[in-house]
DNA sequence: CGTTGAATTGAAAGTGATCAAGGCGTGTGG
DNA sequence: CCACACGCCTTGATCACTTTCAATTCAACG
């Protein structure tokens, strides 16, 4: 089980050998992106979904006047361009850190639907989740105070990062700047650096380097107040 | 072409004569709701899917802390609950004027999806425009003032709503309280009046009962930031 | 050892929230 | 038919959280 895209859809559904297969046939041409390089920009051709196998990266929308908002943190095993094959793409994704990404190509992906609907459903339970998590960062950003905002946040990736196998007693790899998180959350870069020592002081995470540790996983997420019903039952540890 | 769902899923796929009347019988069975009535609640057992024909709706969230979050504005022809059938309901849609509402039986629309690719096609796509909604409206609400806000908002609903033949000389509809405005935007409902009057007074829009027009659409557009690329080409009137 | 990007801190300004009160329209019941 | 209540809209005054602007520190790196 070396594929984090394996690791993830095993949580939406059963895969037998020949899916877990195929898929890894599938995820075989993996590039290589640095960190804030773009794995996909708004003026790419779509010929090739591109899925994170290592590392972070981020989806992010610029505004005409220069502002910057995050609306996915994305995470191995997610896909990165699932909507291009339908849509304009009207937004990039940029790697955080350094990121294995498979290129799929397009017309085997469609050959992979319309072949194996098992897959194909734990893709789409795949795509409601992230529709639940898209519906959260809106109450996030609409209804939460800057404090319960970033709290919550890291909430999330705990569980979703767990659902990879990339946590170890409530501490990950978190290769995202002060300036990242603030675009993500609708801050700007200085607040979030308040907001951080806050949550410091009060015990609630160690954040050093690139890693996070969540001190008191409890207390954190009673201060977001988060509701892991949004995310498939086994996404919480 | 007397059915909203008909009427919108057309602009995502042709629909055949057999198809048409399957998706008219399915939408048979339908129920009305008052006005701040639930349509679907957190509570109920997802044996039916439920899609408007008539009036608007909100999907919503509580937080603990008594405050609310709109996370879409429901208007004819959009799917209530079609998540339901996989993740646990975690928010309610509510009724914001009286409803018509289609009432699908989940395996009949189960039965549908398996026998009907075009159509599970249109409905996959449809399913991707609200994703891409919803990051438009994460990146309304991180970032970009209330001003521009309210008008993106007015902006976004005026393409949604000339899709299903709802809009004449960019007046339509509108039975949103200045609450519900609130609750979407992430703003009070104190400030939502305000930024209105600020609309009103420079001639961008005139709302009035439940009436809203949109007297320079190409302003608002502009003060919105507005870019249709996350819609559908045919929603772009 | 200088350069660069990120983190940190302080002070001032501003946007939007909060609190409070009044107005307006409509439906209801006496 | 009028009085009243209720929901919604409106306005004013004050408050506070977050932004903005500016500088400084820190760490990694060539």
């Amino acid at each position: 089980m070396t594929n984090a895209l394996l690791k993830k859809l095993g949580h939406f559904g059963e895969l037998d050998r020949s899916e877990v297969e195929l898929l890894d046939s599938l995820t075989n041409d993996v590039r290589c992106v640095a960190p804030k390089k773009d794995i996909v920009s708004e003026g790419m051709r779509p010929t090739h979904l591109h899925v994170i196998l290592h590392g972070w990266a981020a989806r992010y929308r610029m505004l005409p006047n220069g502002t910057r908002q995050i609306t996915a943190f994305l995470i191995p095993g997610d896909f990165c361009d699932l909507h291009a094959s339908i849509l304009k793409l009207d937004h990039n994704v940029a790697a955080l850190s350094a990121c294995k990404v498979a290129c799929i190509a397009s017309d085997e992906f469609d050959r992979l639907t319309a072949t194996h609907p098992r897959l194909t459903r734990s893709m789409l339970r795949c795509t409601l989740q992230n529709e639940a998590i898209l519906r959260e960062w809106i109450v996030n950003i609409g209804r939460r105070t800057s404090y319960e905002r970033i709290a919550h946040l890291l909430c999330e990736l705990r569980c979703r990062l767990s659902a990879v196998g990339l946590v170890l007693y409530d501490r990950f790899d978190f290769p995202v700047t002060q300036t990242d998180l603030a675009d993500a959350a609708g801050l700007t870069a200085v607040h979030v650096n308040r907001v951080i020592r806050r949550l410091r002081t009060n015990d609630l995470i160690r954040l050093a380097g690139n890693v996070v540790t969540l001190k008191d996983v409890a207390a954190l997420e009673k201060v977001a107040g988060f509701d892991p019903r949004y995310l498939f039952d086994s996404f919480c540890p």
